[in-house]
DNA sequence: GTTACTAGTATACAAAAGGTTAGTAGTAAC
DNA sequence: GTTACTACTAACCTTTTGTATACTAGTAAC
């Protein structure tokens, strides 16, 4: 098993700092999509379908909304290619975007270690009923 | 204006990776309220009312069923004291709520930036209006 | 001429998340 | 005896989020 260092515990003031500057960070990059949307234009720029195709699940109507709220707020640019066929537009992350860097990173490293786990227990959870049975 | 270095492109295969690993860390520690609870208990266990109080502008019923996750996802422990008065439920974050401290102390620091930047824009819209008018 | 691709939007609806209000039992302070 | 505290839960409502389908215009391959 993975070791953790057990609680060391936090000062009252630096709970409440953490609480209030969490809340600020969720009210912009929280929800389903918003960072696997900045994810996937960190690999470069993409136009509208190519991003529907990567992040899986999103339909058309809720890619469109967020790709707003995230240009609103500063974290994508919008730009639309009017000289070529179709009307290319192309998606692109911004510096502010980058600054997630280490959130990102922390968070996919999390996500890696926590699927670990669920698997492990399935796995155990597997056996116990199998014997069971 | 803080420095952010200029986006290194990510690699395709390391995109994909992080989107699923952000994807399943979402699945568990998404939301308004999971992380905040998880901050609010390491400063130490806490009542329910206490919870309440601490994490602004939750109601009792989200509060109540957020716990429950928590704890079914094994970052929260209910301690129930029958022996006292009233009834005490304490509220304790187990090791695994602990293993989340690189992403709460990434999430807590992005916070704090995008505030200070957002307070900026606003003083820098103010002024603009109060030349215009 | 039918199909498909470009990047969406409109409409209608369903599901999930969250908020509001009121209420439970038991004690104890005013 | 009324209020308040303990830790919730039920019922109901609103808001947010998401789904499905159809549609736009312009081109180009079949």
């Amino acid at each position: 098993m993975t070791a953790v260092k057990k609680s060391e515990k936090i000062t009252r003031p630096d709970c409440v700092t953490s609480l209030s500057a969490v809340g600020d960070a969720f009210y912009v990059i929280g929800g389903k999509w918003k960072l696997r949307i900045i994810i996937a234009l960190s690999e470069g720029t993409k136009r509208f379908n190519e991003l529907q195709r990567m992040v899986e699940g999103i339909s058309a109507r809720v890619l469109s909304s967020e790709l707003k709220d995230l240009e609103m707020n500063g974290f994508v640019t919008r730009n639309v290619h009017a000289d070529t066929f179709p009307v290319v537009v192309e998606y692109e992350a911004t510096g502010y975007a980058d600054s997630l860097r280490d959130v990102l990173k922390a968070l996919t490293a999390w996500g890696k270690m926590h699927r670990k786990r669920i698997r492990k227990q399935a796995e155990l959870e597997r056996q116990k009923t199998t014997k069971r049975a």
